[in-house]
This record gives structure tokens, C-alpha cells and sequence, in this order.
RNA sequence: GGGCGAUUAGCUCAGUUGGUUAGAGCGUCUGCCUUACACGCAGAAUGUCGCAGGUUCGAGUCCUGCAUCGCCCACCA
């Protein structure tokens, strides 16, 4: 027997655990109906489960299962990442706070630093897992991948060797981002612009007048620079040298001509600092000028050149030389109210400061590439690539809109800059003693090589992951075998990549989903992914960002399961999510998922706990035939089929929030609503035969649903599943299947023929019962006893049909349904219209004001005979019928013969009142 | 500055290639513990579909402009 109520948290550690023990996470092996994978995106190996994951989760399962379903050779790859930046920043600030280690980079030095990180790690990727299963999560824990394990670093080190060997990886002092509060470089992605009100300089700078809002980084300044076009500056040459009075003494200038300068902004002259200054380097770079000279040190503080400032912080310097260039009397004039963007990082936060740096990093416009596509025989840069891949269809982004995004984030995108000042992540494998310099997989023989002390960007190790994670990790610490053997020799790789559906937020397209394509296309050959599905954000009921620094608007997923289950936090995740798009969370709308699954759970107690286990015990039944079905029964089973066809539709278009409601929808509405009512007449019949098939159909229609809703909610379905086993044994066999209902296979069901005849006629009969009911509540009052109905005047094919349905729909509505010729005491009448029918009902209740009710008719009379004009115009509109579908005309058509029938009908019965 | 998206019931959102009287859930109101479910059943009320034009026999849906909100990108020092 099933409990009254579902509980979700009773059931689900223990249906997961069952799952696991049956192995059914694991590909099947049997690829004849396709393979199927996604590389889940590694969450951080640090911290919780939020509900970012939870999203991803609930949509990559929803797909690996549905796969399953459908018998294809399903794995969906786990794994952590290292998240290089975050995790250090976090285990050094956790030493500073909890053992009082000031800094602990000096104190404990690398190797135990790393011993921390290590350490942390495997506590906190150990509490991820967990969390991750607690959604329900499908996927397969024995090939559990993780950025920092051997066999990945291994193709880390293989990858740089190789792109270093083919001249696309270099070392060059570049203007990097520094972010002096972490003490390392951030990628042009990492960075966030936050809004600033400063002031805004002007100074004299010989016979110009500059403006800036950054004096201190002027020291060094010795090129002023105008647009070409600036009729104010025409009189002065592009190379033309000056002498100027500037902040530590004379100096002598340049002025340069670059379209750079916009003439509009300040004076429309300007100073530039290569240093210190993106668009400043880049200039320079332009008129091959040297790169000037550092200012501002790697600590945030300011070095000799800035005289007798040197050593102080930034902020404090600047009023100060603001100061002096006033006493020099070089300050032409301050605006307060300037208003411009200031670069921080998107990690620490903290403000960032443009610094030259030798860096690594890949050459994005070098024609290097060997990419196999459309295009053998060109040579392509790895910025062609990405664009081509796209561009031709290769790889698909869903939505389509973000088409435009990630093209013209290639159009803007420079050497991406793969090294890091810090210590955890993988180091960069290149070695250096005195002027020799060697690049390897391993470490070189002999004495005295230092490694680079750098690490690689995060992303580049993630940029390899559908792939890394699916090489043998037995045959990667086989030094003998190179990188093209590896891919050759792992059946994994061979059978599951590329990957079929790259599932991420996107908010890091750029971060991770553009590097994949780069990094695979060209050290694979293929392409990582074939979709790339991309979910939006969750949100705030109003809107807002969840974010951790106000946690009263912010839901934690891991309390909604445990309050209401991983399924109902699932459905609420997924209905309404579309790609792109962000969705809004609350706890009622969970709620309301929960009930849903109590719903399915109740219906499914109904359907096998309604009979005793004696009823089963006599009953051994045949598959009906289909002739054998009641009207309702066969209606039943045609919108089951129906909706199966349109959900496979729909998840296949990856429209799965879509799915979910159709589901949602059909069990609800048409299953438990009507079906179930229908049905309980069925079962109160004396017999045996009607009983069982309605049982029957039953049990067809709700294991089917079950199938179907799996995917979204595999734990509340699989928990029913259980109680099937023992009644299902008095089902016909090909009802029979596997003893989980995650390693089902869909199927169909046979012999279903869906009538959109049928279903119009039981639509019609459900809006009687509708009317009736609602009638029946505004007499409920006043009536007395029995309440008579009597159909008077109907379409003979339909008539026939609700008479013959005539139980059903007295016991739903509520109603005693008396023959046509029955006599009727009263004689008041009202109308329903439902569909294409008009029933004139009788009830005996108390004669109606006679007035009033002709007044009541003929009101409706006018309203029928202004739709029936507008329908005659609309058909006789030669356009109309020459561009509408068929459908609509025929439809149209229908509807006119119906509101002429209904307006004779009106006009007699306002003649006899 | 450039690009993208959103605007439909009190709230959160559906609305397929233009086509019957624009839908759902939550909330509200009314009546029900009808032996699957009160996490429920039955019923009701609520909409100038952001504004202004245009195309069309017909526009929530297509076009143009405007407004408000949100996001992304960008080198105005």
C-alpha cells in the first residue's frame, strides 16, 4: 500500500543510492539507437551548490534521461574544476583569518601552500558531489573527472608543447591587467566595469592643455597627441618636438596625429602612458614608439620616477600632484563632476591596474590552423576558426540571437593572455637555465632548470574538457604514447566526442563555451560540441540577482529539496525556462510543484491501490483491442499519444520547459480531472470485464505518463515505478518491463488511433458538465432535490454521443439526466453552447420573471446576429478565402451554420414567452 | 557610443507560420473533507495585450517611431 502523501525527502537519498548500486548512470554500451553525451560544466570545486548549478543540473538531466528513454548510449560527464584565482584567494584568506598567518605566501611558501590548497579541495569537491546528487543528477560518477587530475594536466602540459611547438604560444611583454590586491593578471573577460564619478584634469602641457583624469601616471609623459583632422591643432606637424615644463621639471614632447583622439572629449589633446594604459600601448605600439617608461608599481604604489611621491598609495598621491602642478601654475582647471568607468576585477573585486608584463600567450590571428572543415587547404587563423565553425552550422547556439554576440566578441578579440601570478593551477612547462629555455611535457634531465613560476588561466585547462575528460586515464601516465595516440587509443573519445549538447549559463560564452571551440578545433580536429545550449540566469521574484550578500532574497537550493523535493525544485527550474532567457524563482512556485508531484503520487495510488490485491488475484486479462475501448477510454489514449508525439517534439527543439507543461497539463487536467472521474463509474460496475479493461486503461495510460515525466521528475516517478512491479504481473505482457523505470525504454503504445472527432465530442461533453455544474452551483440555493435536465435540441451525431454518455455526465456534473421524452415539471430553459452544439436544458426550478427573461434573449439575439454578420462579410471576402488555410474556412463555415441554427433557435423561443 | 532582450490578469509567465470569444499557475471570492489527493475538488471574477502610427478582410502576433526597464560589448584619456 502507498502512503497517503508523497514525501519527497523520504525516498530520494534511497532511490539514488538504488540507482547507483543498478549501475544505470553508466553509457549502456548498445549505440544502435545513437550515442549521446554532455560534459557536465565543472562547478567549482570550492564552495556550494547554488542555483546556477541547480539549473544546469535539473536541464542537463532532463536531457541525459530523456536520452536514456529513447535508448540511445547516454553518459553525461561529471567533474570539478580547479577555479585557479578563487580557490587560492580563499584558502589564503582562510589562513590569514583562522590561524592568524599574515602572509602566508612568505611564511609557508609554495609547496605548502599548495599542500592547503590540496587539502581544502578534496574536502570541499567531496561535499559538491553530494550536493549534486541530491538533484537527482544522472550522471556517471565512475568516469568523475577532475582539471587538476594526471591524466589532464598531462594533455594540459601535451597542448602547450604542441601549440609552443607551432608558434602559437609566445612570451612578450604586453600591457596586461594587473590586479595589484591579488598580485596577478586578469583576462580582459575576468574584468568588470563599475561606474565612478571622479575629476576630471586640466593642466598645461606646454603649449597644449591636456586633460586626464589620472595625473599620477603623467610622470613619464612625453608624447601629446591630437586627431588628424583637429583644425585647432593644423599648425603643428605629426612628429614635431617641444619643450614643456611638466611635474618633476622640463622635458621634451612630441606631439603625434592618431584618429584615436576623439576631438570632442576635453581639449581634444591628451597625453599618452603605454604603461600604464590599453589604448595608450596601443598607440604607441602604432607609431613604433618606445613603451614609456612604469609609473605606479606592481603593489599599487608609485615608484621613483614619480620623485618625491614615491612609495605612496595612489589616492593619497594624487591630490597632491594635483597640488604641485597648481603651484607650478600648470592646472588650467578641475571638473568634479566627471563621470567614466573604472576597470575591477571580476573575482577580488579589486581595482585594476594596466601593467607591461612579460607574458604567455596564443596567437589568435596567426594563419596557422589545419582545421579539417569546409575549408581544407586555406590556412586559418584560431579567430577564423571560431567564426567559421558558427558561421557554417557546425556548431548550432540556441538561442540563435547569441549568434551575433559571439561574433562580434571574435571581431574584438586579441592574443588571449594564458598566464598567471599565482600558485595553484597548472604550472606553465617551460624550464629555463641561464639563456636556454626548454618547453616540454616533463620536467628536462640535468641540473639546475627553473620552472616558470606561473600558472595557466583556469579557462585554458577547462577550454579542453570535453575531450581531456574522456581519455583513458590509464593510458595518459603511459609517457611512450603521444597526444594524437591518446584520442585514438580512448574508446571513450571515440564513441562520445564530439559531444552533442554543450549545456552552460550564458554568462560565460566567452569565458569557457569560445575557448572549447578554440582549444578543441584545433588540437582535436573536431568540433567539442554540436548544440550549445544556453540557460539564463534565476532571478529574484522582482527581478533581482541572487546574490550572497543578501540572503533574504536569495534561495538555497539544497533547503528546497530537503523542504519539498528535488523534483519540484526541478520543475520549477525548468518550466518557463528557455534558452536565454532568465527565470524567476520563489518558493511558491516550487510549492506548487510539489502538489504536482503529491498529484501524480495520488492518482498512482488510485490506479493501484483503488482494488484489493484479491481483485488482481482473479484477474488475468488480454490486451483489449481497440474496438473494445469506451468512447472515453479510446479518447484517453488518443491524447496520450498525442502528447507523447508533441513532448518528443518539443525536447527535441529543446523546448523543455514547453515539454514539462504539456506533461503537467495532460496529467492534471486530462487524467486526473476527467479520466479518473470518467472512470469511476467504470468501476462501480457489477462487470468483471468492464472493471478490469477500465483498470486496464488505467494502468496503460499512468505508466506511460510515467515514462514520459521521468526526465523531469525521476525520483517521485521512479518511487511509484516501485509499486507497479506486483500489479503488473495481471497485465498483459508487453506491458512488462525493466524493474527501474530510469533504464526503461520509451516506446509506444499500439494500435492508438486519435480522432479529432472524438475529441471534439468530448470536449463538448466537458463543457456541458462544466456549464451544468457551474448552473447547478447558481441554484444550489434555491433548488431542491434533483435537478432535471433534458436535451432538447441537438446536432444528431453528437446528441447520440452525449446520450450514450449520458452516466458520465450526470455522475460529473452532478445532475440526474432523464430521457428526451421524460416530462419536465418547469419550464424554465437555459442555453448552452459548447462547440459546434446547442442543448436547451430544462430544470424544474421556479418560473422565471417571463419579462425578464425575453429581455435576456433577445439581447443575446442581437449579439448572435452581429457575429453572424461579421462571419457572412468575412467568407464572402474573395481575399479571405484566397489566403486563409482551409481549415480556418471550413472552421469559419461551421460556425456560421451554427450561430444560423442558433438564431432561429433565439427567435422561436422569444415568440413563445 | 554600439548591440540585444523585455513590456499580455494583482503576481510569475504561455501565446506555434497573422485566423473562432487572448490562456495557465499563484493569489482573491463562493461552495465542498464527494473513500486517490485539503499539497485536494467544483465554480466565479479580473485584460484599452507599454504608447502612437502603418500594412491587412483580419494584428497580442508583421513594419516604423516613441517610452520605460534590464543585460552585454566598447580605447572618450
Amino acid at each position: 500500500m502507498m502512503d497517503k502523501a508523497y514525501v519527497a525527502g523520504q525516498v530520494e537519498s534511497d532511490i539514488y543510492r538504488r540507482w547507483e548500486e543498478a549501475k544505470a548512470f553508466s553509457p549502456s554500451g548498445d549505440t544502435t539507437a545513437g550515442s549521446f553525451c554532455i560534459s557536465m560544466p565543472p562547478p567549482n570545486a570550492t564552495g556550494q551548490l547554488h542555483l546556477g548549478h541547480a539549473v544546469m543540473l535539473a536541464i542537463e538531466d532532463i536531457m541525459t534521461r530523456y536520452a536514456r528513454l529513447k535508448g540511445k548510449n547516454t553518459l553525461w560527464l561529471p567533474g570539478t574544476d580547479h577555479a585557479a584565482i578563487a580557490t587560492e584567494t580563499l584558502v589564503i584568506r582562510n589562513l590569514q583569518k583562522n590561524e592568524k598567518i599574515a602572509d602566508p605566501r612568505q611564511t609557508l611558501g609554495r609547496e605548502k601552500v599548495l599542500e592547503r590548497i590540496v587539502d581544502y579541495i578534496e574536502h570541499s569537491r567531496a561535499t559538491i558531489r553530494e550536493q549534486v546528487r541530491q538533484m537527482g543528477s544522472s550522471c556517471d560518477w565512475s568516469r568523475e573527472s577532475y582539471t587538476m587530475q594526471d591524466s589532464l594536466s598531462r594533455v594540459v602540459r601535451e597542448v602547450f608543447v604542441k601549440m609552443y611547438r607551432d608558434g602559437l604560444i609566445y612570451r612578450g611583454p604586453r600591457l596586461v591587467n594587473w590586479d595589484p590586491k591579488m598580485q596577478t593578471t586578469v583576462s580582459d573577460d575576468e574584468l568588470e566595469h563599475v561606474e565612478e564619478k571622479a575629476k576630471f584634469y586640466y593642466f598645461k602641457f606646454g603649449p597644449f592643455t591636456i586633460g586626464t583624469a589620472r595625473p599620477e601616471t603623467k610622470f613619464g609623459d612625453k608624447y601629446v597627441v591630437v586627431h588628424p583632422d583637429d583644425a585647432r591643432y593644423a599648425q603643428y606637424q605629426h612628429g614635431q618636438t617641444f619643450a614643456v615644463e611638466w611635474i618633476n621639471g622640463p622635458i621634451v614632447a612630441t606631439l603625434l596625429k592618431d584618429a584615436a583622439v576623439d576631438p570632442e572629449f576635453g581639449t581634444g589633446a591628451m597625453t599618452i602612458t603605454p604603461w600604464h594604459d590599453a589604448v595608450d600601448f596601443e598607440m604607441a605600439e602604432r607609431h613604433q614608439l618606445d613603451r614609456g617608461q612604469q609609473v605606479i608599481g606592481y603593489d599599487g604604489k608609485l615608484l621613483a620616477l614619480a620623485g618625491e611621491f614615491v612609495g605612496m598609495d595612489i589616492q593619497a598621491a594624487r591630490p597632491l600632484i594635483v597640488e604641485k602642478l597648481q603651484a607650478k601654475g600648470l592646472l588650467v582647471k578641475v571638473d568634479d563632476h566627471y563621470l567614466h568607468k573604472v576597470a575591477v576585477s571580476y573575482r577580488g573585486k579589486g581595482m585594476i591596474e594596466p601593467q607591461i608584463r612579460e607574458q604567455w600567450f596564443i596567437a589568435v590571428n596567426k594563419p596557422v590552423s589545419t582545421w579539417q572543415g569546409k575549408w581544407t587547404g586555406q590556412s586559418l587563423s584560431l579567430k577564423q576558426v571560431l567564426q567559421q565553425v558558427v558561421r557554417e552550422g557546425d556548431i548550432r547556439i540556441l538561442p540563435k540571437r547569441f549568434d551575433k554576440t559571439y561574433f562580434h566578441w571574435i571581431d574584438n578579440l586579441r592574443d588571449w593572455c594564458i598566464s598567471r601570478q599565482i600558485w595553484w593551477g597548472h604550472r606553465i612547462p617551460v624550464w629555463t637555465r641561464g639563456s636556454e629555455v626548454f618547453v616540454g611535457v616533463n620536467a628536462p634531465a640535468g641540473e639546475a632548470w627553473l620552472q616558470d613560476p606561473d600558472t595557466l588561466d583556469t579557462w585554458f585547462s577547462s577550454a579542453l574538457w570535453t575531450w581531456s575528460t574522456l581519455i583513458d586515464p590509464a593510458l595518459a601516465a603511459d609517457p611512450a604514447l603521444s597526444l594524437t595516440d591518446l584520442l585514438q587509443r580512448s574508446p571513450d573519445f571515440q564513441t562520445f566526442h564530439p559531444t552533442t549538447v554543450m549545456e552552460t549559463g550564458y554568462d560565460i560564452l566567452f569565458f569557457w563555451v569560445a575557448r572549447m571551440i578554440l582549444m578543441t578545433t584545433y588540437n582535436v580536429g573536431q568540433i567539442p560540441f554540436e548544440t550549445v545550449y544556453l540557460h539564463g540566469l534565476v532571478r529574484t521574484r522582482d527581478g533581482k540577482k541572487m546574490s550572497k550578500s543578501s540572503p533574504e532574497t536569495s534561495i538555497d537550493p539544497l533547503d528546497m529539496i530537503q523542504k519539498y523535493g528535488a523534483d519540484a525544485l526541478r520543475l520549477a527550474l525548468v518550466v518557463g525556462q528557455t534558452p536565454g532567457n532568465d527565470t524567476k524563482l520563489y518558493e511558491e512556485k516550487i510549492a506548487g510543484y510539489r502538489n504536482f508531484c503529491n498529484k501524480l503520487w495520488n492518482a498512482s495510488r488510485f490506479v493501484l491501490d483503488s482494488k484489493p490485491d484479491a481483485f488482481y488475484a482473479g484477474l488475468k486479462l488480454v490486451q483489449p483491442e481497440w474496438k473494445d475501448f469506451t468512447p472515453l477510454q479510446q479518447w484517453i489514449l488518443g491524447e496520450l499519444a498525442q502528447v507523447q508525439k508533441k513532448v518528443e517534439k518539443r525536447l527535441e527543439a529543446s523546448k523543455i520547459g514547453d515539454a514539462a507543461q504539456l506533461l503537467y497539463d495532460f496529467v492534471w487536467g486530462d487524467f486526473c480531472d476527467w479520466f479518473i472521474e470518467f472512470t469511476k463509474q467504470d468501476l462501480r460496475s457489477a462487470d468483471p470485464v468492464v472493471v478490469a479493461r477500465a483498470q486496464y486503461v488505467l494502468m496503460v495510460t499512468l505508466a506511460q505518463s510515467l515514462k514520459l515525466l521521468h526526465p523531469f521528475v525521476p525520483f517521485v516517478t521512479e518511487a511509484i515505478w516501485e509499486h507497479f512491479g506486483h500489479r503488473l504481473q495481471t497485465m498483459p505482457t508487453d506491458l512488462v518491463h525493466s524493474p527501474l523505470l530510469i533504464t526503461a525504454k520509451l516506446g509506444s503504445l499500439p494500435d492508438i488511433k486519435t480522432s479529432t472527432k472524438l475529441q471534439q465530442k468530448v470536449s463538448a461533453l466537458q463543457m456541458i458538465i462544466s456549464q451544468l455544474r457551474e448552473k447547478k452551483q447558481q441554484l444550489g440555493a434555491t433548488a431542491k432535490g434533483q435537478i432535471y435536465v433534458k436535451v432538447v435540441e441537438v446536432e444528431a451525431v453528437l446528441g447520440e454521443f452525449l446520450l450514450s454518455q449520458a452516466a458520465y455526465l450526470s455522475a460529473l456534473a452532478g445532475v440526474l439526466l432523464v430521457a428526451a421524452e421524460a416530462k419536465v415539471e418547469t419550464n424554465r430553459a437555459i442555453k448552452i453552447s459548447a462547440g459546434t452544439v446547442v442543448l436547451e436544458l430544462l430544470f424544474n426550478e421556479e418560473s422565471a420573471d417571463a419579462g425578464q427573461q425575453k429581455q435576456k434573449l433577445q439581447a443575446e439575439l442581437t449579439e448572435v446576429e452581429q457575429r453572424r454578420v461579421h462571419s457572412e462579410q468575412l467568407l464572402g471576402n474573395v481575399n479571405f478565402t484566397g489566403r486563409a488555410p482551409e481549415a480556418v474556412v471550413a472552421a469559419e463555415q461551421a460556425k456560421l451554420e451554427q450561430l444560423q441554427q442558433l438564431q432561429m433557435l433565439l427567435q422561436e423561443q422569444i415568440k413563445k414567452l
